[in-house]
DNA sequence: TAGATAATTGTCCTTGAGACACTATTTGTC
DNA sequence: GACAAATAGTGTCTCAAGGACAATTATCTA
């Protein structure tokens, strides 16, 4: 049974970005200028270059980088999904991936206000389908709901979100973003144990006021690597 | 831009099928009959077929359906491989699917002794490179060790591994399984905390002796989800 | 019937999350 | 300058669940 028996399905690459923003979270939308699904909304993505990108990784990379000018603190591969009916064209497969970034450290080479083809979309008007609700191209939305509770999952056991972030943040903003992502209040306490026992940030030395007292801003390491927690948080 | 502009990469599906057999952790592998990497092993896998496959999930289920004759109680999507230099044909990316049986349940339809087309092989054979060792097609050696840690790490936080063994089963070889797949000792007590806790189970009311007291048989109950656990084994 | 072997249970220890109150530092008001 | 308001950060007790390990129970063999 050789390859040549088989029609080859489509394949593509689509990446969930995520950030915070005006205290809420966010991902990256674009809206397509082609058919199918055009003028809705869709992930960031597109077809692999075989003869620029040596890995799907590598063409979820560059299509993001494209988009907001840097490169994502973080990627990782989210699922695949795959059917015969996902896109009109035909059998076709999407390497689906899942990215953080500080939207403060991007540059959206379109900005809503000139064009509305790029945007931070926040990720309750996406969950909350009534209204004047318009669907996601493809399976755009089950992917997206899959990003989400993958980055569910690891706010309760890593730092993960932290890429979320500007390069130096405080505690009292990655308390919010936790809560933010988890959808409920979590203790002050218990963050910043785990804050400590990670190891992963330095004090920068400097401080920021929003107010009242002024908070120590940290940054990661140089050399830090992500460590997953024993427990889940509640 | 359009997919005609793109060559398109090569798409296949590659399982692994983990069982516990004769004490210890083994995996389905399959000597290929073609080129490329022709009498090499390989995993359970091959093409799409976009007539009969829904989805590549139905691929993956058909392929180890067909090798094991019956449908693994346990298959989930790993991680997608792909990049221009895995396949000597060329660009290509393969949806790698991890999955259980029980070996007591499958009928191969080649056993080792008639034919060694297919066979169990055993996971620390697999690690270990040196003596007469030869590698795996492909990157399915890399393919392998992914889906080793994710079984190790969802064997600290869930019940999964009970889908290595046979419908009816003991506590007790539960708990050689585990230590199997972990690689060290796990106290009893606290395996039998959980698996009480999860409440997947019951007891057949039968019990089977191995030289020693009876020990109770369990399955698994009909409505039965499968539950994370909010701590991890030490 | 005693001894061996494995199944199952009891109980105390330890770790880290949850609750919640307390202290510290900065800003603004009078 | 004293003090109130607001947010930053700490102290400390409780609780849940895993780890250690010994005690108890059931079954088989000699």
């Amino acid at each position: 049974m050789t390859q040549e028996n088989f029609k080859s399905p489509l394949l593509t690459v689509d990446s969930v970005l995520f950030t915070i923003k005006d205290n809420s979270l966010k991902i990256l939308l674009l809206k397509r200028k082609n058919s199918p699904f055009q003028n809705s909304w869709a992930l960031p993505g597109g077809f692999i270059d075989v003869n620029r990108d040596d890995s799907a990784e590598n063409t979820a990379s560059r299509k993001l980088t494209d988009k907001t000018g840097v490169t994502p603190p973080y990627l990782e591969q989210l699922n695949t999904f795959s059917s015969k009916s996902r896109d009109p064209r035909g059998w076709s497969a999407s390497i689906a991936y899942f990215a953080l970034i500080a939207h403060e450290e991007t540059n959206l080479k379109v900005t809503p206000r000139n064009d509305e083809s790029a945007q931070w979309v926040d990720v309750e008007s996406l969950m909350d389908e009534t209204a004047n609700y318009q669907p996601l191209a493809f399976d755009h939305q089950q992917i997206f709901q899959f990003a989400l509770e993958r980055l569910k999952q690891k706010a309760l056991y890593s730092m993960l979100p932290v890429f979320c972030l500007p390069k130096e943040f405080t505690l009292g903003e990655y308390h919010t973003l936790i809560e933010i992502i988890l959808g409920k209040s979590i203790q002050k306490k218990t963050l910043y144990r785990r804050f400590e026992a990670s190891n992963m940030f330095e004090e920068t030395g400097e401080t920021v006021a929003t107010g009242a007292r002024a908070a120590m801003l940290y940054r990661l390491k140089e050399d830090a690597e992500l460590v997953n927690f024993e427990r889940n948080l509640g």
